[in-house]
RNA sequence: GGGCUUGUAGCUCAGGUGGUUAGAGCGCUACACUGAUAAUGUAGAGGUCCCUGGUUCGAGUCCAGGCAGGCCCA
């Protein structure tokens, strides 16, 4: 047997396991790389996952889109060459193991040790590498597992020092502070998952101020003093901000409005002064300050005088509206100056202007910010996009800081307010009947000033520590940063270079983020993690960045030397390890003979992911040629939570180091959601199990699943009874297919290489007709590949397997596979059909490689163990092969090919239609179909098909109808497309008007090119184009219709058509008889039926017909059967014995 | 709050450059077929194409504004 045959249904998880044991005996995996040496490379970057979780579904999606690019470039005949790494770490690994411990942040370094707390940290992260592994194998991700790079390696973090310092040494990595959320009751800054505990956020009532910032006027402002004749000379200006924080304003350095928001300029008086003023807020905002008080009537020109203090009435007029981009640049004079007692700071002449600020809304507040960018994050990034200074004071020693300290209180330069706590942080008794609290005292002093427009108590929700349930404040923090911004323009102009899928995440969502790029904050205050490399004097003054373990040792030497260090722990050996606490217990020592201790923060993961191009070869400290084989890559994917992660990060150190792009393609997949649309989670218990989903259905349908359904980048509703869908409509097809194949082939010992190719001028219709198809498939498929666009490819394959391939192709062709000798037609059938399962093959094979390798292997081991093949042509793995160039054979017109095709299934499709309205069986055969087609282009391409029809539909003949017949009942519908262009606004009536044409008028059209009409009044000439005419009915016949294909059915049954018809039945029937009897395919029979006036006659005009389709040696009637089973027919039933005739 | 994204049949999804009767598969109903048979064919039921405006002779498609879900960021 030259080809296997199985049972239904076929085990998929099974072929899987077979399959995977396969290719690891065999080292397929490695071959499909050793065999492309020497080929172009396809470089693919392995996105590093952290094996300290198990793996869900969701990886299975991912890494199935990694697997197929590079399965399909190999295919090209590229070398893929795929490293494989662990992310190993990072907080998500620290929380675990503090909760594992059941310690916090705060234990560390007290109940236990940082070495101890490392070591569990290494443990734990790779704890279920093994189940990582597991699943890499079983979904059949290609994957190099054996020489991985991990981001913890002393050689990987050697790597990343190496980086840092030609960051360093190029001026990108400097110290400067970020504001982050911060306790100063408990003197820590607080993480955002600390911030996310349950309870941290509360309501509170606080003292807030809308401040009255006073514009300076000068040319830019100037617009803001224009006004009426009637104005009162020199009334002030006045911008509106609201603060909830009123111990900020102090620090206030710029107001931030929206460039688009709507605002106005309003004449009033300030409720506390009484003095006149013109002031500036949202437009929208309007209602919320002034809705209790009277507008004053225009056109009347306001006098004032019936403002009394006792109505509580404030006057109002609108006297100019602008937008926020007109305010933009606007100067203002500082609240807390020099005058009032208060520091001056340096910048001072660039702060105090009105800046644009993306987050401004005119949801509450005046649509104007208050911007201090020491105690805001929004403020600190939007003043440093503006180029506006912050307010920091000189301390005693000269060193700069905010104008609060760390415990929460005002500085002593501050003024009147010098020493006051900004929050009461210290406890102190507040229940005093004069007790003001500094917020207060500042409002208090606002109002005296003219610089309060309101002052109220405000209730809304406010973060606070979790420990010691105090406000927290957001405050500067040092911290080491990475100056993107200074290569903004560059990382810009390069991602426009890089291809997207799909493209909007590139231009939005990624190029957005670069548009808005701030520094990259390096700094974090862990423990397991990359140390930064950098040691500085205790005054900072003086530092050092280490680029590798032999520039660290000879700097320990100069220590050791300056007897900072006692000995040198690198040249000992002691130090293995460049984690903390072995890095925070080296000393060096500088230039100037000061200690330097090492800044003890570690750098965010993402630098670790981000460097892995660069880290994995151990570059630049060894590898060159290896590194710059591979930089940059051509593909990656990840998911599109990546965006702002590896995605920018390795953008950011290959524009930065290199000057280039770090991959060319890159894909950003979406989510896995459960079939509802909801997040997966554990906690839902709605999570699916990747190994039980791949064991139960297979790795290839679940695969083929999640690429078919939906776009990767589009989020994925993971339901699995698709995944049964794609089992059964696809892969059983293609299943079935093969094992028809099989059976045939067996049967008739069907070797390819015994024939030669036949050539073309002899192939059937259907032959070239689905060669044709397939090669279009090779077409579309490597396309849709080559774009990224894996579903379009899978579901194209999906529709040749199961439209074209099986259910017309083979269904057409059953017989010549199964009846008489090798004929010419019988071996191309073989050949053709072979053909298009190894195409199939090959084409799927990225998508599903087990499946496709055991289809593979099924139809190529027999042919490959008798030697059929020459050299390399077949070599023993699908994902060995090259993928070849679609065919097209000059000779062969493929348009018409696929054209006269789909008019075959249509009609078709259209007489099984008629047939089934009618109630005749489609085993009854009948006399003609007539199709009434005046294109003689049609005709001829119909008439190739005919016997296609003919045999499909059970039918002696096609004729065609012309139109001189007369016969023809025709329709007529505008072509709107055309007519639109043409006629416009006209086109309703010219409508409706043809639709009123009659039968006369359009046998005119169509006989003389042109009809003249006329419609309300005019004249218009129709061309045919015009109009679309369809033959509508055939009075007498049976008529069917699909678009302008009409068909019509003769239904009269003659004697002999009767008796076919019979005879067909009989077949039918002993076909049955003969499956339920248990008979294989090629047994022969010997058939005896009980005597029947309408069978005998049958079997008298068909009887070699019916004898050869059931294989029958004889065909006999005997008045008496005994013993064996009945037939049943519509009217009559008749007894029949069978027997197999032994050869 | 911002950026991006999705919204079409019960479910999963298609619907170049606008064209009047919006499709497929699955599911459902009925009938037929049956040497591939847990397949297949034919017919049927099932749609405010998220909503509101606008552009146009004509909008699922283009524009604006909403609504709902998702992701990322604040």
């Amino acid at each position: 047997m030259n080809y296997p045959e199985f049972k239904q249904p076929l085990n998929y998880g099974q072929v899987g396991t077979d399959i995977l044991a396969w290719w690891k005996q065999n080292g397929i995996f490695e071959k499909s790389v050793s065999t492309r040496e020497g080929q172009p490379t396809f470089v693919f970057y392995e996105g590093p996952p952290s094996a300290n979780g198990a793996p869900g579904i969701h990886h299975v999606m991912a890494r199935t889109v990694k697997d197929i690019f590079c399965r399909y470039q190999t295919l090209l005949g590229k070398q893929v060459n795929r490293k494989g790494g662990w992310d190993t770490h990072g907080l998500p690994i620290e929380l675990q193991v503090e909760k594992e411990l059941g310690i916090t942040k705060e234990d560390i370094g007290k109940k236990i040790s940082i070495e101890e707390y490392n070591q569990r940290c290494r443990e734990t992260v790779m704890r279920f590498k093994a189940q990582w592994d597991d699943l890499t194998e079983k979904m059949g991700y290609w994957v190099d597992l054996d020489d991985p790079y991990i981001t913890f390696e002393p050689e990987y973090i050697e790597s990343c020092w190496a980086l840092l310092k030609k960051l360093y040494d190029k001026g990108l990595l400097y110290k400067g502070y970020t504001i982050q959320p911060y306790s100063p009751a408990a003197g820590t800054g607080l993480s955002s998952h600390e911030l996310n505990q349950p309870g941290t956020y509360r309501d509170v009532k606080d003292t807030t101020v809308v401040a009255q910032f006073k514009v300076k006027r000068d040319e830019k402002s100037e617009k803001l003093f224009g006004g009426p004749s009637w104005l009162i000379e020199n009334t002030d200006v006045f911008i509106l901000a609201w603060t909830t924080t009123p111990w900020t304003l102090p620090a206030n350095t710029a107001l931030a409005v929206g460039k688009n928001i709507p605002y106005v300029l309003v004449r009033t008086i300030n409720p506390y002064t009484k003095q006149y003023i013109r002031v500036v807020l949202a437009k929208a905002r309007l209602k919320s300050y002034f809705s209790d008080y009277t507008e004053i009537g225009k056109p009347t020109p306001p006098t004032y005088s019936d403002w009394g203090s006792e109505t509580r009435q404030i006057p109002w007029e609108i006297e100019a509206e602008f937008t926020g981009a007109d305010l933009v640049g606007v100067n203002y004079e500082r609240l807390f100056g020099h005058d009032k007692g208060f520091p001056a700071f340096e910048g001072e002449e660039r702060a105090f202007r009105v800046i644009n600020g993306d987050f401004v809304t005119t949801e509450d507040g005046t649509g104007i910010v208050h911007i201090s960018p020491t105690f805001g994050a929004d403020d600190f990034r939007a003043a440093q996009l503006a180029g506006v200074p912050a307010l920091l004071v000189a301390d005693d020693e000269g060193k700069l800081g905010p104008i609060v300290d760390r415990t929460g209180r005002y500085v002593p330069q501050m003024g009147e307010f010098g020493g006051r706590w900004v929050k009461n942080y210290d406890g102190h008794d507040q229940s005093g009947a004069d007790y003001k609290t500094l917020d207060e005292s500042i409002a208090i002093r606002m109002k005296g000033d003219g610089t309060a427009f309101k002052v109220e108590k405000y209730e809304h929700t406010y973060p606070h520590c979790w420990r010691t349930d105090k406000p927290v404040l957001y405050y500067p923090l040092d911290s080491w940063f990475i100056k993107t911004t200074a290569v903004k323009d560059r990382l810009i102009e390069l991602n426009k270079t890089i291809n997207w899928q799909p493209e909007s995440t590139g231009t939005g969502r990624f190029g957005n983020w670069l548009e808005n790029l701030v520094d990259w904050n390096l700094s974090r205050s862990r423990y397991w993690g990359t140390p930064l490399p950098i040691w500085r004097t205790q005054d900072g003054t003086e530092e050092i960045c280490i680029g590798s373990i032999a520039e660290l040792s000879a700097e320990i030497d100069k220590a050791v030397a300056a007897e900072v260090m006692t000995h040198n722990p690198i040249a000992t050996g002691e130090m293995k390890d460049l984690h903390r606490p072995y890095v925070d217990d080296v000393f060096l020592v500088s230039p100037s003979g000061q200690p330097m201790y090492r800044e003890t923060d570690l750098i965010d993961v993402w630098f670790d992911s981000g460097a892995m191009p660069y880290a994995q070869w151990h570059y630049p400290l060894e590898n060159k040629a290896q590194f710059e084989k591979n930089f940059p890559a051509d593909f990656i994917a990840e998911g599109v939570d990546q965006t702002r992660g590896w995605f920018f990060t390795l953008h950011a150190l290959a524009v930065m180091l290199e000057d280039s792009v770090a991959y060319k393609n890159v894909m950003a997949n979406g989510l896995v959601l459960d079939k509802n649309g909801n997040k997966m989670s554990k906690r839902l218990g709605n999570a699916i199990d990747p190994f039980q989903t791949i064991s139960q259905f297979g790795p290839d349908a679940t695969r083929w699943y999640m690429i078919a359904n939906a776009q990767p980048w589009d989020n994925l509703k993971f339901d699995l009874n698709g995944i049964t869908e794609v089992q059964r409509r696809f892969f059983g097809t293609l299943f079935n297919t093969y094992s028809f194949y099989a059976l045939y082939a067996n049967l008739s010992g069907y070797e390819s290489e015994k024939y030669p190719s036949i050539p073309l001028v002899e192939w059937s219709e259907l032959d070239l007709w689905i060669f044709n198809r397939l090669q279009k498939l090779i077409e579309d498929v490597r396309g849709h590949f080559d774009n990224y666009d894996p579903t379009k490819a899978a579901r194209a394959i999906q529709d040749f397997v199961v439209d074209h391939l099986s259910n017309w192709y083979v269904r057409l062709s059953r017989r010549r596979f199964w009846q008489g000798e090798m004929t010419t037609d019988k071996i191309n059938a073989f050949k053709t059909l072979e053909a298009c399962l190894l195409g199939v093959t090959q084409l799927m094979s990225p998508i599903a490689p087990f499946f496709s390798e055991w289809l593979y292997k099924n139809m190529t081991d027999g042919p490959r163990a008798r030697g059929a093949y020459q050299g390399n042509l077949m070599p023993e793995s699908v994902h060995l092969t090259r993928i070849k160039d679609a065919q097209w054979d000059p000779s062969v017109d493929s348009k018409s090919l696929l054209d006269r095709m789909e008019y075959a299934q249509r009609i078709s499709s259209l007489v099984h239609s008629l047939r089934k309205k009618s109630g005749i069986k489609v085993r009854q055969p009948l006399k003609q179909i007539l199709l009434p087609i005046d294109d003689k282009g049609k005709i001829g391409l119909i008439k190739l098909v005919s016997d296609l029809i003919c045999a499909e539909v059970n039918v002696k003949s096609i004729d065609f109808l012309d139109d001189t017949s007369g016969m023809l009942v025709k329709s007529v519908k505008p072509n709107f497309k055309r007519l639109g262009q043409q006629y416009g606004p006209k086109l309703k009536a010219v409508g409706a008007r043809i639709q009123q044409m009659s039968a006369e008028e359009i046998s005119t059209l169509e006989k003389t090119g042109q009809l003249a009409v006329e419609i309300d009044g005019e004249a218009y000439t129709l061309a045919p184009d015009d109009v679309e005419i369809r033959t509508q009915d055939l009075p007498g016949w049976l008529v069917a219709t699909d678009g302008p294909l009409t068909v019509a059915l003769d239904v009269t049954l003659t004697d002999e058509l009767r008796q076919e018809g019979v005879a067909r039945e009989l077949v039918n029937r002993l076909q049955n008889l003969r499956k339920d009897s248990g008979l294989e395919v090629q047994d022969k029979i010997r058939v005896t039926l009980g005597q029947q006036p309408e069978l005998q006659a049958a079997v008298q005009s068909f009887g070699d017909y019916i004898r050869e389709e059931v294989q029958a040696l004889s065909l006999d009637f005997a008045p008496e059967i005994s013993g064996g089973s009945v037939l049943e027919f519509d009217e009559y039933s008749v007894p029949v014995q069978l027997e197999v005739a032994t050869a």
